[in-house]
DNA sequence: TTATTGATTTTGATTAATCAAAATCATGGT
DNA sequence: ACCATGATTTTGATTAATCAAAATCAATAA
């Protein structure tokens, strides 16, 4: 079977499971990747099963799934025109970051490849989308960098807020409202581990609190504080 | 069944087979449909059975089938995203007008309304696409023009191309070339029935000799002259 | 070791969309 | 009025994707 959208979804979501799961882990239980793609348990299993004919998964029964070099490869472009799709809706069309990943998500299955590198062109070849996942090369090369969390960086130092690890928009307009987008500064005041919290001091000077949950959704870079203007 | 992009694709069909339609005819024959959208026969005639039970098609068996009211509309908003996205990858992406139809027809069916209304905005609520197809509003209003056609208008004397009614990448490409798109300034300065041809002088003073089949998708406003710069 | 629990797989069915080929209808010509 | 032809509809099957619920497995706790 051609790699429908569907196909194209399960191995989106095998990618960007299998990448989420703890160090040393490498195969994605089949009952994540049912509940990420909101379908049945049974029907992830049929349908992985039909993935590994295909060549497109290496699937373990009983113990989970992982993309093949092939299934990466479409993996990786799905992705790339997900990312790309995003930030355009953002840079071009002047969509806001919290409004576009449900267009992406239907966008990303129908670009053509002229269209998308038309639209990779116009942006100027870049790195990053507006949440700053990193965007896939044309051969699927992708440069996944290790960050620190506002739950683990150093307290007391300015760092450089990275990549928001969450689509949802009420917590985007959040973290958007509070000056926390890719590319701002912030520094934490100090953690206090009994009230789940951590105090921030953004550019601006105001501080604000936010749970540890929030906190480790929050992505930053420490070495480059500067580097950016 | 809600409305799938397979339906979409029929009432848009649909649409545009009835107005193709020789003058008085109301109903678009079964295998007219099929034809266009590359399906047997009887493949069209048990989808147009289901689009009747959900009341967006009025279907006479063995006479054809036509568009309710609630089919109309649907089928106008999908042309207006299809026209509205040729236009705005011409204008907004610089893409040719020979090759847009393909993406279009893909996202035709994903843009959502927030998409395409900042497309129609960005465009200037345009009134229509790059081959002269009118866009419907967001009413789903639609004012179908008539025009003359490079066989039928004026003999000697300047008319302005209105639209060109054929896709065909070869063939666009052809009445780029020779400046016969819409907009452009032609005149004819004779038909030869015999030869089954029509010569043309465009407005760079070159002449042209093309068939009447070619003559008769190219659509002219005859009233209109001098009226565009 | 054995029973329980939670995850996973199987099974049996369903829906949308399609095809090929057989059956049927409508019409024009004799 | 009758039949041949071409269009249309029916029939029987297929494929992709899904679900609910039953069956099975793996691993843990007693």
């Amino acid at each position: 079977m051609a790699h429908s959208s569907t196909v194209e979804n399960y191995l989106k979501e095998v990618y960007l499971g299998v990448s989420r799961l703890p160090a040393g882990e490498l195969l994605l239980p089949m009952g994540q990747l049912a509940t990420a793609l909101r379908v049945a348990p049974g029907t992830a299993t049929t349908m992985v099963k039909a993935l590994s004919e295909s060549g497109l998964v290496d699937y373990e029964p009983y113990n989970g799934v992982r993309l093949t070099e092939a299934g990466t490869r479409l993996a990786t472009t799905v992705l790339r025109r997900h990312r790309l799709v995003e930030l355009f809706l953002v840079q071009v069309m002047g969509m806001r970051w919290d409004e576009v990943h449900d267009d992406a998500e239907h966008l990303e299955h129908v670009v053509s490849d002229r269209l998308i590198d038309r639209i990779d062109e116009m942006l100027g070849h870049p790195e990053t989308d507006p949440h700053g996942d990193p965007i896939p090369g044309k051969e699927g090369t992708i440069r996944e960098r290790h960050f620190e969390t506002l739950l683990t960086c150093p307290v007391g130092t300015q760092v450089v807020v990275a990549r928001v690890t969450d689509q949802d928009p009420v917590f985007l307009r959040f973290v958007a409202r509070h000056g926390l987008k890719p590319g701002q500064l912030v520094e934490v005041e100090a953690r206090e581990e009994a009230a789940d919290a951590v105090r921030l001091r953004g550019q601006d000077g105001v501080p604000i609190t936010i749970g540890a949950r929030a906190a480790s959704k929050l992505l930053v870079d420490v070495a480059s504080t500067g580097t950016r203007p």
